[in-house]
This record gives structure tokens, sequence and C-alpha cells, in this order.
DNA sequence: CGGAACTAAACGGGATGCTA
DNA sequence: TAGCATCCCGTTTAGTTCCG
């Protein structure tokens, strides 16, 4: 998804590649040199503004540039963004979590880098004592977010909360309970109690 | 349901002042 | 003098409400 950072990075970058400054840019194409301003792309209350669709094609214009060329100098931006979310152990996720389900300041015993997730409510977790089996073995590194949309099938990460953790895909969730997969096959499924579950991810990627 | 009227939000630009 | 920041205002646009 286009951002308002690569949008106005995009600009900036625009502007360099024909030696002139954001306000310079402006200017060639006929805007009004604070157009580009900082002051112009977040208001004084903290609202992200937008450039209009206008000026873009304006400044396209005045520097021979075509919109190709503009969508090229964001694309590289989003690929070379590095994404590092915390890293916490399986063996006592429940003190590393806080209430709005992320971890808590400096509860992460590490950090680590993933490409293609968004930082804000991703986290990973490392399987240690078999705390995750079968599913997975020790070692594993799973990715998990506390906000991603969950639905039948999805593997999810479980915390009790008497301190147990599992993984098993998720059957069905309700307001009351959520009930999973069993964990050896052929095995009734396992439901958890509502009030039994301290918080609840679903896997995203897994390094195994 | 569609058009008119109203309102709020957002962008563009002017004025002014500061800094290198 | 150029570049940039802040404040302010005008215009435009999108969204909402009302009415026939």
């Amino acid at each position: 998804m286009l951002s308002h950072e690569q949008i106005w990075s995009a600009i900036d970058h625009l502007a360099q590649r024909n030696n002139l400054t954001a306000s310079g840019l402006a200017k060639r194409a006929g805007l009004d040199a604070m157009s580009f301003n900082r002051s112009k792309r977040i208001s004084p209350d903290g609202r992200k503004r937008w450039p209009s669709t206008e000026s873009v094609a304006k400044i396209l214009a005045a520097t021979g540039s075509t919109l190709d060329d503009f969508l090229r100098m964001i694309g590289p931006r989003t690929s070379d963004a590095r994404i590092v979310v915390p890293l916490i152990a399986s063996e006592n996720a429940t003190g590393q979590i806080g209430a709005n389900g992320l971890p808590g300041n400096g509860s992460a015993v590490q950090e680590m880098e993933v490409p293609g997730f968004g930082q804000e409510s991703c986290f990973a977790i490392e399987a240690r004592g078999g705390a995750l089996t079968p599913l997975y073995r020790d070692g594993d590194v799973l990715l998990v977010s506390a906000t991603a949309a969950m639905r039948k099938g999805d593997r999810v990460v479980t915390c009790l909360g008497d301190g147990g953790i599992l993984a098993a895909e998720l059957k069905r969730r309700t307001t009351r309970a959520a009930e999973l997969s069993a964990p050896i096959p052929g095995g009734p499924d396992r439901v958890i109690p509502a009030a039994d579950i301290a918080w609840m991810a679903r896997v995203m990627w897994v390094r195994q």
C-alpha cells in the first residue's frame, strides 16, 4: 500500500534527481514554493497531509517524468524496508505479553528481522521445552500477529492464564470459548473458556 | 431514491520572520 | 538572497442531512 512517507519521499527524490530542492521543484511546476514544505506534509495537530494528484501531475510535467518513473521512486524503498520484531521465549510467554496482547517494554529477549509484515502488531516466539509440539519443534521461530483476523483453519498460538502455551489449529472462536484442534490426530478437540485465555495470536510465518 | 443544502475537512497559497 | 517554518485564510471537495 502506498504510504504517506513514500509519496513525499518520492517527491523529494524527484526534486533531487533534477538538482532541485522541494521548494524549487514546486516553483518549477508552477506551484507555490511552500507547497512541499514540512508544514504542508504534517498538520500542526499531527495529521498527515497528502499532495493532490494535480500537484503530482504538475511536477511530473515540469520534470519531464512519467508516472512510471514516479512509481519506481516509491517502489525500491518498499522492498528495502527492514522489519524488526520482538522475539520472546515460549516457555515464559505469559509475563512477557501485556494486557494489550503485545510484548511489554523490555520483555523481548532479543529481536529478529523479517520481511513483509507490519511491525506494530507482530512479534516472534521461539519454541522451547516442547511447549508448541506437535505442530512445532523446539527451535522453530513463529512470527505471530496479535491483531490479525483469525478464521477457521488458521494456526494460532494461545497463552493460557496459568502460564501454559500451545499451538493449534483454530476450529472456532466465540466470545465464550475457543475451540482448537486436537493435539493428536483423531483425538478430541480442545475447548478453552475465554476466561482461561491470556492472549491468542495468529501464526503468520514460521522459521523451521 | 435522487437532488439540494449544509458542514467539516483538506489542500493551496499569501504574509511574515528566521537562518545560512 | 534563497530556502524553509509557522500562521492564517480562501477555495475546493467529500460527507451528511433533509426534503420532495
